[in-house]
DNA sequence: AGATTAGTAAAGCATTTACTTGACTGTCCT
DNA sequence: AGGACAGTCAAGTAAATGCTTTACTAATCT
C-alpha cells in the first residue's frame, strides 16, 4: 500500500482517454494484437503503439513478443485497483450519511420537535 | 445507458488528476467548503476553485453557494458508474478464464495427453 | 464605515498530450 | 531472394492542461 498511490495516479491517467479505454475494453474479451487493437480504431497504428505503451506503463496492460506480432493481454489488478479506490470513497461517503441519520433519529427520539 | 459513455468520459478524465482525486477523497469524509480544500494543497485557492469547477462539470461534485462560501459534496453516482466500468472489465476478463478452464478441463478429459 | 474573508474571472505561460509522417527493423510468405 | 506485414523510433505540431498573477465582487466582522 505505500506505492500504490503511484499506481493508481497511472492507472487513472491511462484511463483518462477514451481510446485507451476502449483499448481495456477490448482485452477484457481476450487478449489481441496490436494490429487487432487498431482495427477499429481511427489512427494510425504507430498512435495506437503509443497508447498501448502507456497502457503497459500504467500496469493494466501487459504484452508479449512473438515472432513479429505483439499480443496484448489484460493485466486486471491494475484496474481491481482503481475499482478499490471508487469503492472505498463511496462507501466511505455512505458510512457517513449512516452514522448522519443515527444521530439524526437518535436526538429525534430524545429531543423531538426542537428546530 | 446512452450517454452514459460521457459521463464516463468525463468522470475519468477529472480523476486523471492527483489533486482532484484527493479533493474527491477528501469529500468522501464530509462536505467542505472550498478554502478548507485548498487548505492542504499545495497551491492558490484560484486554482482549488478551477479543480472543483473541473469535478463538478464531471458529475463527481456538486456545490451549493450560501453567503459567501461555497460548500462541496461529493456526488457518488458518477463514482459509481467509474466503479461499475471498472468491475464490468475486470469480470468479463474473468469469466473468459472461466470458460478457458472448463474448456481445457473438458477437452484434457476426452482427449487426454494430446500434445 | 472600513478591513478582512471567500470566491470568481480573465489573461498568460510552461508543460504535456495525442496525434501525424517518414524512415527503419525484423519476420513471414511465395 | 523479394515483397508484404507488424511494429518501432524520432521529430514535429496543434491543442489541452495546470498552474500563476492581477483585478474584481460580495459577504462578514469590528
Amino acid at each position: 500500500m505505500v506505492n500504490n498511490a503511484a499506481v493508481l495516479d497511472r492507472a487513472f491517467h491511462a484511463l483518462a482517454d477514451p481510446t485507451r479505454r476502449s483499448i481495456v475494453d477490448r482485452l477484457s474479451r481476450g487478449p489481441a494484437s496490436v494490429k487487432e487493437l487498431a482495427e477499429p480504431l481511427p489512427m494510425s497504428l504507430a498512435a495506437v503503439v503509443q497508447h498501448v505503451q502507456a497502457l503497459e506503463g500504467s500496469g493494466l496492460v501487459s504484452s508479449e513478443k512473438v515472432g513479429r506480432v505483439r499480443t496484448c493481454r489484460l493485466e486486471p489488478s491494475a484496474l481491481a485497483a482503481v475499482e478499490r479506490w471508487a469503492a472505498d470513497c463511496r462507501t466511505t461517503w455512505q458510512a457517513r450519511l449512516d452514522r448522519l441519520g443515527d444521530h439524526l433519529a437518535e436526538s429525534a427520539k430524545t429531543n423531538p420537535k426542537k428546530k
